[in-house]
DNA sequence: AAAAAGTTTTGATGTAAATCAAACAAGTAA
DNA sequence: TTACTTGTTTGATTTACATCAAAACTTTTT
C-alpha cells in the first residue's frame, strides 16, 4: 500500500480491504463473464490469468503472486473478461472497486496508485508483446525466468532457486510455445549450465547466461 | 468525452483539453524515454505505438485513430516506454495528467472514464496476447481486417473499403509475423475473393468469410 | 503397495512461416 | 523522360518450432 498517509487515513483505507476471501488451488477467483465489482489484493497464493477462444485455445495473459492486483480487465466491460485460477490455496483481499473509486476521489496518493497499477499492466503487457512477437523460444523463457526469480526476489525469496507453480504447458501457453519446447529450452539450459532444473524446481546457476540470452546486447 | 455533464462543468472540462498541436507524418508525439507530462487525445490522423529492444527490433503494440488515447505508457514511470509515432500528419489535444487526475477527483463520471479507458486498453492487448500466441497468420490478418474496419466504420466510414495508413512490415510488426507474410495472406485472400487489395487499398468482399477465418465457432 | 492418472522428458517427423532473392509497382527527384 | 527510392509481390529454400509418439517420472487413488 502506498505510504503518505496518517492514521486515520489509514484506518479509511482499511475499510476498502476489509474482507478476505480464501481460494483453493485449480478453483477460479472470478471467471470470463462474471460481473465485476472488486479488484482484488493477493495476500498469499499464485495465480494465472487467462483468455480463451470459443474453440477450446486458451492464453495465459499472466501470473501473479503476492501484493499484485487482479482483476482491472473486468472496469471497462462491468464484466470479467478472463479468467484468475488459483495455482496453489490463496488468499486475496477483496477490494470493492465503487470503494476504491470513491476513496481515490478522497487520496490523490491512492489515486495515482491505481492509475500506476493499470499503467504498469499495460507496458507489461507490452513486454509479452516483443517476447511473442520478436523473440525466439530461448529468449522467451530466458526472460520468464529473468522477470520470476526477480519478482520472488523482491519478496525475500532467493534469487537463484525457486519451485515453479506452474506447468510446462501453462508456461508455454504464456509464451506462445508448446509444452515440449518449454521443456526442450529447459533441458537445453541445463545441458549448457547456465540452470539446473528437476522438474518444476529451478536453480539460477548463470544469471548472466541467462540475461545474455534475452538481451545480447547490454551484456 | 463522457456525457452527464451541465454547461459549467463543461467549461471546467474544457481547459483540460485546452491546447492541441499537430504532429506531422513519420514524427514522434513522444519517445521512449520522454518524461511524461500529458495524454492525448487523437482529433485526426493515425498513429502507430512501438516499443524496440536494444538490438533494433521493434514491436508495433498499437494502431489509434480519432478519439483514441495514446500516452498511458508513461504514468507508472513518469517517463514513456514507448513512441508514438504519427502515419500521417495529425492533431492531438494535450491532456497534462494532473489536471486529468484533478478533475477526476471532482467528477466521477470522468474518473470512470479514465478507468475504463485504462481497462480497455488491458483488455485490448490481452486480445492481442491471444492472436500472437495461440493464432496462425491467416486467423491473425483477419482479426486484424476486422477490427480495423469495425473502428473505421464506428467513426462513419464504409464498413467495406479504406486504405491502410500503415506499411505491410508494420502491420507484420503488430501480428507477429514478416511482412512478406502479410502480403502472401492478402494475396491468399485476395485469391480466394474474401478480399480486394491493390497496396494499400482493401475492400472486404466477404466479411462473414474472415470472420469464419477469425473464429470458425461462432460462424 | 499396486494401479491409475497426470506431467515431464526425449526422439522422429512434418510444416507454417522465415529467410533469401528477384521482379514489379508507385512515387519522387533529377 | 529517366533514374532513384521505397514499398509490395512472388518464388525457392531453409528452419525453428509443432506435431506425433513413447518412455520416464510424480502424484493420486484404490
Amino acid at each position: 500500500m502506498p505510504m503518505g498517509f496518517n492514521l486515520e487515513d489509514m484506518q479509511k483505507l482499511d475499510e476498502v480491504v476489509a474482507t478476505r476471501t480464501k481460494v483453493k488451488q485449480g478453483s477460479n477467483l472470478f471467471s470470463h463473464g462474471d460481473p465485476f465489482t472488486s479488484l482484488y489484493a493477493i495476500r498469499t497464493g499464485f495465480f494465472k490469468t487467462c483468455v480463451s477462444t470459443e474453440d477450446g485455445r486458451e492464453q495465459v495473459t499472466g501470473f501473479q503472486m503476492a501484493g499484485e492486483i487482479v482483476g482491472l480487465d473486468g472496469i471497462v466491460n462491468d464484466h470479467h473478461s478472463c479468467n484468475a485460477v488459483a495455482l496453489e490455496d490463496a488468499e486475496v483481499c477483496v477490494m470493492p472497486f465503487a470503494n476504491v473509486e470513491e476513496l481515490s476521489r478522497e487520496f490523490p496518493v491512492l489515486q495515482r496508485h491505481v492509475h500506476k497499477m493499470m499503467s504498469r499492466e499495460i507496458v507489461r503487457e507490452n513486454g509479452i508483446l516483443m517476447l511473442l512477437g520478436n523473440m525466439r523460444a530461448e529468449e522467451r523463457l530466458a526472460a520468464f525466468l529473468l522477470n520470476l526469480v526477480q519478482r520472488l526476489h523482491a519478496r525475500g525469496f532467493s534469487q537463484s532457486e525457486f519451485v515453479l507453480r506452474m506447468s510446462r504447458e501453462e508456461i508455454g501457453s504464456y509464451l506462445g510455445m508448446k509444452l515440449e519446447t518449454v521443456s526442450r529450452t529447459f533441458s537445453k539450459f541445463s545441458e549448457e549450465g547456465i540452470i539446473e532444473v528437476k522438474q518444476r524446481y529451478v536453480r539460477i546457476l548463470e544469471p548472466d547466461a541467462l540475461k545474455k540470452i534475452f538481451n545480447p546486447q547490454t551484456c
